[in-house]
RNA sequence: GAGCCGUUAGCUCAGUGGUAGAGCCCCUGCCUUUUAAGCAGGUUGUCGUGGGUUCGACCCCCACACGGCUCACCA
């Protein structure tokens, strides 16, 4: 018999008391004239009495002394004080109230408001009921909820005990919905394709396997919503844009969630330098708009979202950083030793291009603080991306990095089937070679590129990143809900849950 | 997947090879403007799980579970 069972026991007795008192402890409506800061704002600083009020929330503290008692009630706006006296509730209402109700149960309560001694705006009860009991005690006042195991797994008490908490939630919603304002306001068209996919695709990752089976048929959870919106271009939708989840099968970091939200986003009539402008002008909206200034905290550093943003390509990013210069080394080995001279130590890849991004992630990608475009990337390692007209070996490509953060990646999009079809050919090469993580080829998504895409700009990031950047905080876990966690066995949980 | 660190009361945390602790929470009493209310008294427990060493293990050893950080993979 653990401590948290008797404490459990305790309040199905005090739960069973209000029963037999006739009272409801989960009644199925309440009344509502205000919500907490409503009644707040409803003060009338010049009287001393302000309107009567009838509010509702979760009681978060509560002070008793002998016949008169205070508690504060939270709700989703905020908290406020009530006052119950024992000569105005009556003996029985007020001994009910100090008898049967515990912190975290919901109740409601009427009075006029009234200013207190210490000039706290307070509702004078005159009547009150019960809305919800608890059955378990609420985290400690004191320090709140500090596991991390909890506070991932038990989310809600994490929102309940941390302001913090509910502050990075709110933010994200708020980044969210000036994204749609930005993007609807310029004619883009949001839509939603197909998570469940025959063949995944627009990234380079590992995917989750489904079956469907009235179809008799394997899905594919999908790794980028990329091929679907370049349909939808080739079907002359001009601008469309998705927010949504992608789900990649590989590793969970401080950076990394199993399932991820993105905003994937297309222009016809645009190209990757439309895309960059767009980019620093959206991010300095945001930073104004949620933040309320373009320059925003970030792990300890200050970084100025003030377009425009630095560009440098990656040739010229490593060569600044690292003193190799990729373009005298178009080959693996010559790479690899020019590196070597530098006292870089590069694994094998399968192919240049991916020895570079490696290099380049090693060298240059922490020292990205403040926004900084990164472009011209290698063709091997884009397969959707345009040639660059006066060098065919690099793609019309940007990755840009705030915070060494990598926020995003656009391109000047593939337009040419042909080309298209060849890149994919080319991939799966380099699959046979061993790269699990080499494109396949759609040749669904070919015949689409076959009936003509205009010349077009593709922009896509990560949600998670960005509010990790607008919220300052270091790991995507802090800003996912319910972030990805090993399954508890069913037997530590019923210990725990101690039913 | 690998390395390191962590797991003690409902919460936040101390702790020692020899009878498990503190604060808050909770329970009882007093208290009619408090707000970390106060005062007096009281109860917290499979010390993550399972083995082993030992006269004796919360402590030392091994395995396992879960989490955190770093690395690998990736965005």
């Amino acid at each position: 018999m653990t401590d948290t069972h008797d404490r459990r026991e305790q309040r199905i007795e005090k739960l069973n008391q209000l029963r037999e008192l006739a009272v409801d402890p989960y009644p199925p409506r309440v009344e509502r004239t205000h919500t907490a800061a409503e009644a707040l704002a409803a003060f009338d600083p010049e009287q001393e009495q302000g309107p009567h009020v009838q509010v509702g929330g979760r009681v978060v503290a509560v002070r008793v002394m002998g016949r008169t008692t205070f508690a504060h009630i939270a709700d989703d706006s905020g908290r406020l004080q009530i006052y119950l006296r024992k000569n105005e509730l009556g003996e029985e209402s007020y001994d009910r109230f100090v008898k049967l109700i515990d912190i975290g149960d919901f109740i409601s309560a009427e009075g006029a408001l009234f200013r207190t001694r210490t000039g706290e705006i307070t509702v004078q009860v005159q009547g009150w009921e019960v809305l919800a009991k608890t059955l378990r005690p609420l985290p400690e006042k004191w320090h709140g909820l500090r596991d991390v195991e909890t506070r991932y797994r038990q989310r809600y008490l994490d929102l309940i005990a941390n302001e913090d908490t509910r502050r990075v939630f709110q933010i994200r919603s708020r980044l969210i919905s000036a994204i749609r304002r930005f993007l609807d306001e310029r004619g883009f068209l949001e839509v939603e394709t197909p998570v469940l996919q025959p063949i995944y695709g627009g990234a380079a990752a590992r995917p989750f396997t489904t079956y469907h089976n009235a179809l008799d048929q394997t899905f594919y959870l999908r790794i980028a919503d990329e091929l679907y919106l370049k349909r939808l271009i080739v079907g002359g939708f001009d601008r469309v844009y998705e927010i949504g989840h992608n789900f990649r099968n590989e590793g969970i970091s401080t950076q990394h969630n199993p399932e991820f939200t993105t905003i994937e986003l297309y222009q016809a009539y645009a190209d990757y330098e439309d895309m960059m402008r767009l980019v620093e002008t959206l991010y300095a909206e945001l930073a104004r708009q949620v933040m309320g200034q373009e320059t925003i905290p970030f792990q300890g550093q200050e970084i100025d979202l003030t377009p425009p943003w630095r560009r440098v390509t990656m040739h010229d990013a490593i060569l600044e950083t690292s003193g190799v210069d990729i373009e005298e080394h178009r080959d693996q080995e010559s790479l690899q030793a020019a590196a070597r001279a530098q006292g870089i130590d590069l694994p094998r890849q399968p192919n240049w291009g991916k020895l570079v991004e490696k290099l380049f992630e090693m060298t240059v990608e922490p020292s990205l603080i403040q926004p900084t475009f990164v472009i011209d990337y290698p063709i091997e390692i884009s397969p959707l991306a345009k040639k660059k007209p006066d060098a065919p070996h690099l793609v019309e490509r940007f990755e840009f990095f705030i915070g060494t953060l990598e926020c995003g990646n656009a391109f000047t999009e593939l337009n040419d089937p042909l080309d298209q079809r060849e890149r994919f050919v080319e991939q799966s090469r380099y699959a046979a070679q061993g790269d699990a993580e080499a494109h396949p080829l759609d040749e669904d998504f070919l015949i689409a590129l076959e009936h003509g895409m205009p010349p077009t700009g593709g922009l896509g990031f990560g949600i998670d990143r960005t509010v990790m950047l607008f919220a300052d905080q270091a790991s995507i876990r802090e800003v996912i809900l319910f972030p990805a966690l090993r399954q508890r066995s069913e037997a530590s949980l019923l210990t725990e849950s101690n039913v």
